[in-house]
RNA sequence: GGGGGAGUAGCUCAGUUGGUUAGAGCGCCGGCCUGUCACGCCGGAGGUCGCGGGUUCGAGUCCCGUCUCUCUCGCCA
């Protein structure tokens, strides 16, 4: 017999009945009933229901054991007497009846219970994160998200792509995120960062002749946390690719995405074919670029129809007149609502900052449609016709509206839709909805420094003729804010899942497209020197993209938090208190670094 | 960095208008119990009410400060 263990506690059953077996495991549930006494022992592969009386040998041990204990159970398997099997484990039709018990490992009185399914305090689960580890839903979690993974890397083998490790040592790179820094002992006043992404490497790894590249990719960024995004550290389903179009990209990285939600979804129904959103047209008809597609509402542009003359709604005039717009939010059958159901809307929205929600609601029969409520009186009966008309609204429905600047109206808009979609629970359950955002502009304004400034990632391809790149006009700042770029996101049930791009491999359109943004040759030879050079000598036009791991398996697992499907995550202000990380260090390391602390007055 | 919520027994929570000895469930300790699977019954221990200050005859409760946790916005090319 084998020292700790003959079977699993998932192992046995009812053709066994009658040997002698041995197991070990934790003492997951102890009923005593005095004369006999039964113990679910618990190991990560399942759950066997134990049996002590006086007459065995074990019992007076028995009685002694408590919750969580590490205990090995020698006995022998035996059918449940009739009346008494359970038919909701696995393993309920036989239990061991235990003839001798070795205490391997004792627990002390525990902080939080392993059994039940009761929330309990983040710290304290964090803290003890061992144990919280040891219940159901978040040891299956951590499976699933391992099986996720296997089959993430068997799908993109199978279609010919291959996994490269790239440094986790790197050099700091100066847009986007902060970087976590790492001081170097023999380049004293010199730091390596981790990556935020292997961004430059898979592209270098292009430039390098080979092809098809992935990694299940650790990335670093030091910025704050999120419900859906870890403080510091994540992984991403890194992917790049040569001689491709964003046609190339979408045909490799859809069926992996499709493939794995159809696997693990739990037979949720996932789009067939992603459809194609532009950017734009996202931020119009769903105020955001990660719209979700389970919410049916969408949202319409009534600018023109507030503009009218015979509208006296001074309120939105002004601002129209200030160069805003007015986007219409349907809100299907919200007729029925009672008068606190749209205070509380617009509460809401003043305490997102805007002025607040204008609503109509529709009443009457067939084409007779007449709006009620306190800007109806403003919307002549054509107008609140054409509204009606463009936002699909019939008698019983409402719609409310944004008024603000474009960029602000629509973000509220979106939100409302939201809001809306889920108070009126109008949004689909239980299915994955995908689509690409492409178009995304190649420029923005950039308010804070007032100027020209990437709108994303700096080496995606402009999509605009290179000629007529090469020559533009940085004066000509309706063409630069007009244009688009190869890159593109892939958004899940309202969460970005994905970030990629067709990249700019031509040295002469990135040094114009930086020159762009008002950054010198020196800057890209100073900051993106390793790429810049390698694109000098010979490099193959290339594209590629980043799903987001701990995300994809958040959906998977129906949580709502990236803590939920991390096996030791950092709380929101970025410790492991586990871990204690972090922490802080001798004065000898910090010596051997050449740093000295100067820290804020507290 | 801004805003919201929370902090009372090991854990989850209740605690009235400021008023006697701060309670319940789970857990823990002791006793009873031979078929439970959230076993049941009886008894017991366990509290700096996050911390500091203030108001008051009297503060878990009101006020000020502070710490911690959490959600959210900023931030995340």
């Amino acid at each position: 017999m084998h020292r700790y263990r003959s079977h699993t506690c998932g192992d046995l059953r009812e053709t066994l009945a009658g040997e002698t077996i041995r197991l070990s495991g934790w003492c997951h549930r102890i009923r005593d009933h005095g004369g006999v006494l039964f113990i679910d022992l618990r190991d990560h592969y399942g759950m066997t229901q134990c049996v002590v009386d006086p007459d065995s040998k074990a019992f007076a041990l028995a009685e002694k054991l408590r919750s969580e204990w590490v205990v090995r159970i020698d006995g022998v398997v035996r059918q449940r007497p009739a009346g008494t099997e359970n038919a909701e484990m696995p393993t309920g039709l036989i239990e061991v009846y235990v003839a001798e018990i070795e205490v391997l490992g004792p627990a002390a009185e525990l902080p939080m219970p392993v059994f039940g399914e009761h929330n309990y305090p983040e710290d304290i689960r964090l803290r003890y994160r061992f144990l919280d580890l040891r219940r159901e839903k978040l040891h299956q979690n951590i499976m699933l998200r391992g099986r996720v993974i296997d089959s993430l890397r068997a799908r993109m083998k199978a279609q010919g792509f291959f996994e490269f490790q790239t440094p986790i040592l790197t050099a700091s790179s100066p847009e986007g995120a902060r970087d976590f820094l790492v001081p170097s002992r023999l380049h004293p006043g010199k730091f390596y960062a981790l990556p935020q992404a292997p961004q430059q490497f898979k592209q270098l790894v292009m430039a390098a002749g080979f092809d098809r590249y992935f990694q299940i990719a650790p990335c670093f960024r030091d910025e704050d946390a999120r419900a859906d995004r870890s403080p510091g550290e994540f992984y991403q389903l890194d992917v790049e690719m040569s001689f491709v179009t964003q046609e190339d990209v979408f045909e490799a990285v859809e069926p992996v995405l499709r493939g794995i939600f159809e696997e693990f979804g739990g037979g949720q129904p996932v789009t067939q074919k992603f459809p194609m959103i532009p950017y734009a047209e996202a931020l119009l008809k769903y105020g955001t670029d990660k719209p979700d597609l389970r919410n049916p509402l969408v949202i319409v542009d009534v600018t023109d129809e507030f503009s009218r003359d015979d509208v006296n709604f001074n309120a939105f005039k002004n601002v129209i007149k200030a160069g805003g717009v007015v986007r219409a939010i349907p809100a299907t059958g919200a007729g029925a609502q009672p008068r606190s159901f749209f205070d509380k809307l617009n509460d809401w929205a003043k305490g997102e900052g805007a002025a607040g929600l204008g609503y109509v609601i529709f009443e009457g029969e067939g084409d007779s449609l007449a709006g009620k409520g306190p800007i109806a009186k403003f919307l002549p009966a054509d107008v609140q016709k054409k509204i009606a008309a463009k936002a699909g609204l019939k008698a019983g429905d409402a719609v409310f509206f944004a008024c603000d600047q474009e960029e602000k109206a629509a973000k509220l808009a979106g939100a409302a839709r939201v809001r809306i979609g889920h108070e009126l629970k109008l949004s689909k359950t239980g299915v994955f909805e995908f689509c690409w955002i492409v178009d995304f502009p190649m420029y923005e304004w950039n308010e804070d420094e007032k100027r020209i400034d990437f709108s994303h990632n700096p080496f995606s391809m402009p999509n605009f003729e290179s000629e007529a790149f090469l020559a533009l006009d940085p004066a000509d700042e309706k063409t630069i804010f007009g244009m688009k770029a190869f890159q593109y996101d892939i958004v899940c049930n309202g969460v970005e899942l994905s970030s990629g791009a067709i990249r700019n491999h031509r040295p002469d359109i990135m040094k114009k497209a930086f020159a762009l943004a008002g950054y010198g040759e020196d800057v890209l030879e100073e900051k993106f020197g390793g790429m810049y050079r390698a694109f000098q000598y010979g490099a193959p036009p290339h594209g590629g993209i980043a799903p987001g791991v701990d995300r994809i398996v958040m959906l998977l697992a129906g949580e709502e938090n990236l803590r939920e499907i991390v096996l030791f995550p950092m709380n929101q202000r970025a410790e492991d208190l586990l871990m204690g990380a972090p922490s802080t260090v001798t004065p000898k390391q910090l010596r051997e670094l050449h740093i000295r602390l100067n820290l804020p007055d507290k």
